[in-house]
DNA sequence: AATTATAATTGGAATAATTCTTGATTGCGA
DNA sequence: TCGCAATCAAGAATTATTCCAATTATAATT
């Protein structure tokens, strides 16, 4: 339980088409288990889960639905070293701390008003689409 | 042909053993590999480079070495999305900037007096170990 | 210098995450 | 309802990396 950015829609909220994307049952089943799960669960862990309601479902399916939602910017891949990759319904643009004592995963937000360019000596003219922030550290227990 | 953070020593310099690692031809050649490459080469890339000198070195002793020089601080593994590890001597606190056009990897160093916490909502008590910042976009070739 | 101990190297097999392939199913529009 | 395209399932294939067992090199000790 770590981000608070975005409410949990009830499964009634889930969208029969976004963006294109045909709404199957299997991801919906997908798209629900990620807003339920906020701990960046990898591709084996939604699998897992989602069989309680869809037991047919495969892994290769999983990988799909998560591909697609992430295709139509539904949810989030974010990769750690060479871990699985893992996924979340946040879309806000945010990085993550990993908590190296607990393992847990928590989103940090920027500050606003923050821009990149006062913090970073980038390359002359270069013009950022994408960032990416990740944190390791430890939370002192105070 | 990106980072110039480090001199790049020439050959006499690498010294015998650093920091308590016994520096064997293999891992001396890696090493002076990565010290010529600035392009962040991957394992199998050092792995080819490096066969010019040492014929008979094998795959995983490259990466037996890479993860030798990594642990001993000598050298920084880098990881873009789920792309094979790449490494690099550049030790300085820095991140990257993929161009999406090139390819090309550049290294991007902090502004002088940047705090993380003045730009991030870290979570309380949050002691940071490590910071790894990606970015990605294009050059405006102007 | 010979012996012993320790660490490094090799080559190939094993692993794990992910992608690909193929055939079956589904759902929707004509 | 029929046909088409998208989706799904199951398992095979792929790829980067690690593991393992045997050999070799290096260092330490006698």
């Amino acid at each position: 339980m770590v981000s608070k950015t975005r409410e949990i829609p009830s499964e009634t909220e889930i969208p029969e088409e976004i963006s294109g994307l045909r709404m199957t049952r299997q991801r919906q089943e997908v798209y629900r288990i990620l807003q339920l799960d906020r701990n960046h669960p990898t591709a084996n862990d939604v699998f897992m889960r989602v069989k309680d309601r869809l037991p047919n479902i495969s892994l290769a399916t999983v990988y799909n639905c998560l591909e697609a939602l992430v295709q139509h910017g539904i949810i989030r891949q974010v990769n750690f070293e060479r871990e699985s990759s893992r996924y979340c319904p946040n879309l806000s643009e945010h990085g993550h701390f990993h908590d190296a004592v607990t393992g847990v995963i928590h989103d940090i937000d920027f500050k606003p008003g923050v821009n990149l360019a006062d913090v970073l000596n980038l390359p002359p003219g270069a013009v950022i689409d994408d960032v990416e922030i990740t944190l390791r550290g430890k939370l002192a227990s105070a």
